[in-house]
DNA sequence: TCGTGGCATTTGGTATGCCAAAAACGTAAT
DNA sequence: ATTACGTTTTTGGCATACCAAATGCCACGA
């Protein structure tokens, strides 16, 4: 009889199936370059100099030593990610964010963020609610977070994805990452500066309390309106970010 | 004799630079396999057979007439929309969603669109909002949308669609354009279900309305519920859809 | 001096060939 | 007949070679 072929283990063995599942995945060198490109251009501050940074697949394949086929199948992914734009005959740019571009990004977060905070309402346990507050433990009146800028920004973006998280929910949780780091191409500018900081914190704690109390339409309020305030701040502000 | 292909106007005709301003794009093969494969893939029913759907690279390499090379590159932008995933050694499978992963998909979906509502409250014209009426115009109380599931479901992917453009965002348009993709996947069967329809058309006219009156919070809130009523129908009655 | 034509170079696009792993097949031994 | 084992085939990964378009350099000539 056909039996389903799916592990046709011998009897003696049949109940020994350990943890062995899968054996070393050994990534690609395909996926190698796509996360060493990827990591390379989230890296480097694309925006600190006028003329567009270029990238050459034979120096990359040089440099990472492998041929250029599995460099122009991440440069392909990458593309799809829409961080380069490969111009036929020309080169591969990476791509610069104009102020407009990144507004509209930060207003789609806000918009799955807000989502998130609706579903963590309903469906997020108590103590990891509260344990969003843990984030900003290191921060209080003796020490304000404007005084801290490059610090309270790193707690501030774990605090945004743990929040995410807590909507388990993969594709909003995915949305946002793609989004955050297009966003995050000039961090030091935007997240953390001094004077948004300021009110950033109160916020957050807004938000919690709000998941804490259940109150679905208020968390997400306020989970929307404090991203849309940062929208609105790089809307107004972000001028000199974009030389 | 080699003539210089690219117009080197000479001084007599340098202020009539005509509307000659770019030659054939001339998509390269990558791109015309990535969306020849892109809509053969969306025009199966991958949920109709249990076995999963497989790819192979030479048999599409010889039926689209080039070589595996380009195939190669339009799969690796199909692998990061989520399309395919390519097993090592083992084949191309063309991924099948879950029913909770198109609910997750709904539930952002709804989140975007609510914040398109949102911003074409304050940006859109009158006029441009109150043609979105136009997609339901063939239908009335002597043509109800049950009687004609199919033909209102075009309607109803067409008015979702032309409502997120006019929030004149990008990001919102692209990001939602993706996931409808992989919620159509099963077209006939959710969009129009029969009993939901019903319910449907009035729904939009509720959207409209709040539109009009520049009414923010209610038409974000009217977008949101719409959508995630469509989440919690196929959450609840979809358990059929996935064999 | 200036510009014009062409040749060399650069660069992405594509085709092809080989490799190793794994599945598929077949054969022989029990 | 079933199992075990070895061979063949399949399949994705990678390297390499060649092409054609676009660019830039440079010599030649008005």
């Amino acid at each position: 009889m056909p039996e389903p072929k799916q592990t046709k283990a011998s009897p003696i063995m049949a109940d020994t199936d350990i943890a062995i599942v899968r054996i070393a995945p050994e990534t690609s060198f395909k996926n190698k370059a796509y996360e060493a490109l990827k990591e390379a251009i989230l890296k480097m501050d694309i925006y600190a100099t006028p003329e567009p940074v270029m990238l050459d697949e034979r120096a990359l394949s040089e440099r990472l030593g492998v041929s250029r086929t599995p460099i122009r199948e991440a440069i392909a992914m990458l593309e799809q990610d829409g961080f380069v734009k490969t111009v036929p005959r020309r080169g591969i740019v990476v791509v610069r964010r104009t102020k407009a571009e990144i507004v509209d990004m930060i207003r789609a977060w806000a918009a799955l963020e807000s989502m998130a905070a609706r579903l963590i309402t309903t469906t997020a346990r108590k103590k990891d609610i509260s344990a969003l507050r843990d984030f900003f433990k290191d921060f209080s009146d003796d020490r304000l977070p404007q005084d801290h800028v490059e610090e309270y920004s790193k707690a501030n973006i774990a605090f945004h994805q743990a929040l995410i998280s807590l909507s388990e929910s993969p594709v909003l949780v995915d949305l946002t990452n793609d989004l955050l780091l297009h966003v995050r191409g000039y961090r030091q500018l935007t997240i953390g500066r001094k004077d948004r900081t300021a009110t950033s914190l109160p916020e957050h704690l807004g938000i919690i309390e709000a998941l804490e109390a259940r109150d679905t339409e208020l968390a997400e309020k306020r989970a929307r309106d404090h991203t849309l305030g940062l929208a609105a701040y790089v809307e107004a502000h972000g001028q000199e970010l974009f030389t």
